[in-house]
DNA sequence: TTGTAAGCGTTATCAA
DNA sequence: TTGATAACGCTTACAA
């Protein structure tokens, strides 16, 4: 018998239930002493609401979910640390899932979330291809559901993105400046959106340079490390780039690798630049041109699109898309010393 | 009158609700013929037990809290990394809360997680010296508490931590043999055990190379970037150590944006070693020496301790202290090329 | 301003 | 093997 609950609280205290429960939210008439008196107590006992047993009454959790492909990444820290920030202020908690890319997972993780776990999803999407109609299916039971970044361009639902398709063109036309006519676009996921649109700013930036549009030098590289070194060493050898632009960091870091392996001189050779949050760019050998996206600021945007939708008074003109500015950060890694 | 629940499900297939509960469970007898017509039902209908409602029941949530002080932390986002895999594989979510090294809302969140929210809780303190004994207050009724890397030594709760005293010994004495002479530690907390262990090391390495100890070398930090440029690059020109070691990995970053500020050679004029997890330390400019704590299996053991607390059938013979080796790898940063 | 009592959606106990 | 029923701890009409 020492766990304490509303009733003990109560009988401590010769009132009833309600009336506690009053004093520990706001709207309710409660007399200001009594109210004082019942939070001293509560403060002595150390009690406080059950979580549970107030949301299974309220139905709601005050708690969003935030969903990523994955977490040891800069971008994506950042976008939570925004998200966390964001929903504390607000009073919410968020649980984090990880889907490794793994588009079962992500299935799973979102079907369950519809168990009243979470009042809401903010989610950046697993980088396969599939029928992501299945967010369709829940119809008008689904969970409120931002996207943030990667994004299902079928499913309409409220979304955070950066201008990649401008980003991508004004990268490449910063490599063609820089002396480059044969660019590789490395990307791991063509299919997606975000592989798609970032890829079409390359197109157009060659188009408009009248730099023809070699197929290969598209790389498709996958989600595995040892995977990469290999497709990238031998499109690095094979193709013979003299520039390349990676689509997520981590292919940035891989090609630094090779060119190391493969005695290749970053800028000289080959020059690279990537979308990437790291902020240790400046420091990289030799330190890395970047189209560096506003990584907290995407996740806050993020989170509060999905409170304005989770508010019952707010307005519901909500913009269905926000976008926000990336910025390119020129560094050594594309510049001739 | 849209949404299901158990109750509506036994009326759709003439049964009670508590068969329904027990096709959901494994535990109770059931007869497989309508155990599967019960949940290829619910399949149909889009049922799910409410988590709400079941843990309001059952007293427990399947939840753990993570609180960590920083997330855009290579170490940090490894670590949870391994945490919520294995709080997945055991069917429990995580919830993450940032403290932003803030003691206050450090308290806060463990306060407020004692109303039912989460099972127990995977914390890695912030980074301030204060009074550390209101988790012993909770007394009996406190939730589960594993800390991992960073603990407070006075509270008596398991942990995962890695041989931090020894791996800094090594790395002052790496110093030491590539003939510094003139070593500074940089520090965050000197007074937060990890700063501590950490700095015991180093003492005792000096000793042992008969180095006498200069006390305005332990440079002590803040947690702001810019106070930090300034502290550090005082430190190097006032100071003008040939070595520096940083028990942290933000601190290395900063020392290295200190020495190309002040034209300072690393490592012809100054050698840097530093904790740290960064995936990347081969790519820095020059290339970083570092101590790496397996920060993915820190994450995992510290969740399968917990979970080991959590499990009543489970022997409760465990352990309070879990250790793991750190690696120190020796790159440029360190060896005069 | 306070109390009474019903009910949120489950699960466990007991009876059938 | 299944069903009826009483909790779990809280909030909120409604009554006092």
């Amino acid at each position: 018998m020492d766990s304490i609950n509303i009733k003990k609280l109560a009988e401590a205290l010769n009132l009833s239930t309600s009336t506690i429960s009053r004093a520990f939210r706001d709207n309710s008439d409660i007399n200001g002493a009594t109210k004082a008196r019942i939070l001293a107590k509560a403060k002595e006992l150390n009690y406080q609401p059950n979580h549970y047993a107030s949301n299974l009454r309220e139905q709601k959790s005050k708690t969003i979910a935030v969903i990523v492909p994955e977490l040891a990444n800069n971008y994506f820290s950042q976008a939570i640390h925004g998200i966390e920030r964001v929903a504390r202020e607000n009073g919410y908690h968020i649980l984090i899932y990880v889907t490794d890319d793994d588009y079962k997972k992500e299935v799973t993780f979102i079907r369950h979330l519809h168990n009243g776990r979470a009042d809401g999803i903010v989610m950046s999407v697993s980088g396969e291809a599939n029928d992501h109609n299945y967010l369709n299916k829940f119809g008008s039971k689904r969970l409120p559901l931002v996207f943030f970044d990667r994004i299902y361009e079928d499913i309409d639902t409220p979304r955070v993105i950066t201008n990649d398709y401008n980003s991508s063109f004004l990268a490449t036309e910063h490599l063609i400046e820089q002396g480059c006519s044969r660019i590789a676009y490395l990307v791991v996921n063509k299919s997606l959106s975000i592989g798609k649109t970032r890829m079409q700013g390359y197109l157009d930036a060659l188009a408009k340079h009248q730099i023809p549009f070699e197929e290969n030098l598209i790389v498709d590289c996958s989600n595995s490390y040892e995977e990469n070194s290999i497709i990238i060493k031998q499109a690095l050898t094979q193709l013979k780039p003299d520039g390349v632009f990676t689509s997520v960091e981590r292919l940035a870091f891989a090609t630094y690798y090779a060119c190391y392996d493969l005695n290749i001189n970053i800028p000289k050779d080959l020059k690279v630049i990537s979308f990437s949050s790291l902020e240790i760019a400046p420091l990289l050998n030799p330190s890395l041109t970047t189209i560096t996206q506003p990584a907290t600021e995407i996740g806050e945007e993020a989170a509060k699109l999905l409170f304005t939708i989770l508010d019952d008074h707010a307005d519901k003109n909500l913009p269905n898309e926000v976008v926000l500015e990336s910025k390119i950060i020129k560094r050594n890694s594309t510049i001739n010393g």
